[in-house]
Parts: structure tokens; sequence; C-alpha cells
RNA sequence: GGUCCCAUCGUCUAGCGGCCCAGGACGUCGGCCUCUCACGCCGAAAACACGGGUUCGAUUCCCGUUGGGACCA
């Protein structure tokens, strides 16, 4: 095994993973991380793995399992190995490769690098808090390192469940960490630790090398919460045999308090984000840019753009504060570019969750009033908001407007423009000129003197799109319609 | 408590000893465009945490302090 993770990274075979344990929807944090494992695997031609850690029973479920898989592909992350993409190195699930790290345990049990530990777990927990309340560090003192076999047997006749511990010799232990650089563990801070819990399931320090270093692994990409526990995992990799890959930790994403992104701080779930209508490339771009930056400062790429630029040595080492205003913008930048077509398909189910009646206004119609609002908006879910006002139902009058209407010009323009209405047959963009022309002759106004009115009135409100288009897509009835009634409530 | 990581405008960042009285982006403010809002364009304010070294010269290297964070849990 070791000799063929040495063969992988002479000929520069990258294989990476992300490998995130399915008790929850997958978040922004741990969505970053799988996208810069997998920018870094497509951009070397390599190979990019998705694992499972779901030796947690009790948190983990094929439901949240399900979601996140669902949520990578939305990102336009696909793997090359992993649950429904079979490789040669699976099962990539950790429930079931349980047997496999009982086998490595049971070897350094044999090997006399582990020992079996009999301390309950109420008896460490007294040790530990005995250990704070007097300021010492919290390690595990080695009590059960050198029972004698007649303690052992006592302990084991008593029906005391055993868990398994790896015999930590105290030494530096040093690394060159591809973001953070050259990164110095003082040993004697480290205790036994245990490998295998008396129910017979791995701890995650242990799976995790056991698998990575099976399914070779050439580097190692994760968030720098798991930097403490590199130098544990480096000690099995040796005292394995197996040749250790290369590691490289990425900052956080916090929130503005600077503690870890929280629910609390807003949304933080990849799945939430698709429902308040940001684009999956707009998601992907604002993520790469918390912790890393482009060589030439552009900051809005498409994923292959992204992919092309992609290197591990331009990730910075400090933790990033997550940021929505920015976020809309990259969404904006990100919705400017898209089709008729593709504006259509995506604002669709948008538009429909909030009541909007899409099915009988026509596809020729609703493109025009997409692309009327399509500027105004930072997300899909606003969309909704921004076209009410050219439906019947669902769109009222500001106070603003209402007062705008009471003056004898406004009354004057609404009058004429009921006039001019009923000369022409539809308003079309080709005659929407000649109208508002010859209006403004009749009423004797231009500017915003002749505008205003007009926009209070078929809108209600004193902003919004531009007149013209207002006025081509309320057609001539709505527009007769609301000019009418609202001469009305202004006599 | 120990070990470890981090520290440039409010925020994301560029900077890998002189190009920096620090550049870009978001946001903010002002102007232009304009019937309004938005877009767009132009402009402004805004930062090297602090203290020691090293050096002819430090944002950049070293040490300490402070602050934040992770892990041991």
């Amino acid at each position: 095994m070791a000799r063929s993770a040495v063969k992988n990274f002479m000929e520069n075979r990258i294989r990476v993973r992300f490998a995130p344990s399915p008790t929850g929807l997958l978040h922004v944090g741990n969505a970053r991380t799988a996208l810069f494992n997998f920018f870094f695997a497509r951009k070397k031609g390599g190979t990019f793995i998705l694992r499972l850690e779901d030796t947690d029973m009790e948190r983990s479920s094929a439901e949240a399992e399900g979601a996140i898989l669902n949520d990578l592909k939305w990102l336009g992350i696909d793997w090359d190995e992993g649950p429904g993409q079979p490789g040669e190195h699976g099962p990539y699930r950790q429930s079931e490769r349980l047997e496999t790290y009982r086998r490595y345990g049971g070897e350094l049990l044999k090997k006399g690098e582990a020992y079996r530990c009999y301390c309950t777990p109420e008896e460490l927990e007294e040790k530990k808090k005995r250990s704070l309340a007097r300021g010492i560090p919290p390690k595990y003192d080695g009590r059960c390192r050198n029972l004698s076999a007649e303690e052992e047997r006592s302990f084991s006749a008593a029906g005391r469940p055993a868990s398994l511990r790896f015999k930590v010799e105290a030494r530096t232990v040093e690394f060159q960490d591809l973001v953070k650089g050259k990164v110095s563990f003082d040993g004697q801070g480290i205790g036994d630790f245990i490998i295998l819990r008396s129910d017979g399931v791995a701890s995650y320090n242990f799976a995790v090398v056991v698998d990575d270093a099976l399914m070779q692994i050439t580097q190692v990409i994760r968030g720098e919460d798991h930097l403490a526990n590199t130098p544990r995992q480096l000690l099995l990799y040796k005292t394995l045999g197996f040749l250790p890959p290369q590691f490289a930790h990425l900052p956080l994403i916090v929130g503005p308090d600077r503690a870890p992104l929280s629910k609390r701080h807003g949304t933080t779930a990849v799945a939430h984000f698709r429902e308040e209508g940001y684009l999956a490339e707009a998601l992907v771009n604002y993520l790469a840019l918390l912790g890393w930056s482009s060589e030439d400062a552009e900051e809005i790429f498409s994923l292959e753009k992204l992919i092309g630029k992609f290197s591990l040595g331009r990730v910075s080492r400090s933790p990033a504060i997550f940021n929505y205003e920015k976020l809309k913008w990259v969404n904006r930048n990100h919705m400017k570019g898209l089709s008729g077509e593709k504006r259509l398909e995506l604002a669709w189910p948008f538009l429909k969750k909030k009541g909007i009646n899409v099915d009988d206004v026509g596809v020729a119609w609703l493109n025009t009033a997409l692309e009327t609002v399509w500027e105004e908006v930072d997300n899909l879910n606003q969309l909704a908001d921004h076209l009410t006002v050219f439906f019947e139902d669902g769109w009222k009058m500001d106070p603003e407007a209402q007062d705008l209407l009471q003056k004898e010009e406004g009354r004057r323009v609404l009058k004429g423009l009921i006039d001019e209405l009923r000369t022409v047959e539809e308003i079309t963009p080709e005659n929407y000129k000649l109208i508002i022309f010859s209006l403004a002759k009749r009423a004797g106004l231009s500017g915003r003197g002749l505008y205003m009115p007009l926009r209070a009135a078929l809108t209600g409100k004193i902003h919004g799109p531009e007149l013209e288009k207002v006025f081509v897509l309320l057609g001539k009835e709505k527009t007769l319609k609301r000019a009418e009634a609202a001469l009305a409530k202004a006599e």
C-alpha cells in the first residue's frame, strides 16, 4: 500500500477527497472545502473522491447524505469515486469500513503500539475536570498503558469494556502545510488517544488516516479546525507504515463576530441559498473569493474559469467573514450574463412559488417582464415582488403616489391619457412615443410633471421600471382601467 | 490550563525588503446619466494591532505583547 502511494506521488497522480459527515445540510464552509478540493483535482487532472464519514450512527442519516450529494451536484461538483461512482478503493462510507479499522487497530495492538484501556467515560470525565480545576492540561494520564496481565484479566472478567489507545511517544511533530507553511507541534501535549472505542467503532483520527492511506490520497485539503489533529494523524501514518499525504488547511469562514459561521448569523446552508434564489455559479464564485484570490485580481468567473485559475498557493491564511452584500453583488453579475431562455427557466419556479400566474400570461410577455425587472434584483426570489405591479392583484397605491395625483396637473395628465388611449388600438413600443408626445401637448406638461403622475397612477409607486415598459406590459385595457381608477380616486 | 494557527481600509483581499505617504473589489458617501428607482460611468473617505529588534531601508524577516480562533473536549 505504501509503495503505491509513493508511486502516485512520484507520478504526480493527484488524488484528493471531500469527506463530509451526513449529519445535516451542507453548509457553506464545507461547500468551500469541497470546492477547493474539486478545483485542485480538476486543475491537476487528478481524481476527486467523495467519502461519507458516517460512523456516528446517532447523528448520521440517509436523508442527510442524499441532501449533501444533491447540493454538491447543484453546485456543479461531480466526483470520480464515491457514492454512485464505484472505484477500486471503496467502499466510500465509513460505516461500511468498520472491519478494516478493526483490522488495523488489531495490528497495532499486536505490535504493542496500542493497548487496551478500561477506563470508563465517567472516570475520564472526572479526571479531566480535576485537571482543569487545578489548571493542568487535560491529557490522558496513561493509566492503562502498563497494566499487568493480571489486572487486564480481572478487568475483562469484571466485564469492563475496553477501548484501544494509541501509544504516543512525546516528540516534536513537524510538517509543511501547503497553506500555512511550516507547522510544528510539541508532542508533550498529546496524550495517548483512543483509536477504537469500546463499541468497536473507530475514532475520527484513526478512521481518517486508514481511509486516506488506503484510498491513496495525495493531498488532504480540509478546514483549519483539523490542523491540531494533524500531528496525531501523522504519528498514525508513521506507525502504520503509510506515506503521509501533503496537508492544506483552509482558513475558516466566520460570522461578523468572528465566531465560526453558524445559523444565528443568517443563512448558512447551500440548500437555503438555492431557495433564496442564488445561482449555483454565483455561490461557487463567491465562496472561491473567501480565502482565495486570483492572480489578476479578477472577481467574476465561471466554474470552468475558476478551475483554470485555481492554485493552493493563493489561499489566504486568515479566517474570512462571510459577507452577504458581496454575495448579492456576485449573484447580480452572474444573473446579467444569462440568456432570455435561461432566465425564464430559472425564474419560473420562483414565480410560481410566490403565486405569480405564470401559466396564462404568455412566454413573450413574461420574457419582456423579466427583462424589465431583471437588473433590479439581487436574486431570483425578489423577482416576484418586482413583477406584482404588472398584475391585477397584489399591487396597491402608495401614499406618496396618491399625494402626487391629488394635484390639478396630475388629474390633467390622467384625463389626457384616457382620451389618448381611446384613440389607439393597443399600446406598442412603436406608438408609445406618439401617445406620450400627443399627451404632452394636450396637457401642456413635460418631464417630471408629465411622467410622475403617470407612474403614480399606473404603478401606485413613485419608483419603478421604465414607463415605456410599464405601458407595454400593462397593455391598453389595464392602463386605461388604472388611469380611470386613479382619476376617480383623485376627484 | 496546554498546544497550535491567525493579524493590511467596516468586509474580502493584493503585497512574498526599496516599485507602497499601500493597489483592487463589496459596502458607504458625492457627482453624472435619467420621469423615478436600479443599472452604468466618474470621484471621495477609509487600513499595514502595539512594542522591540535585524537592515542603508520594513506592511513585508525575527522576538515579545495584545486581540481573535482551533484542538485537547
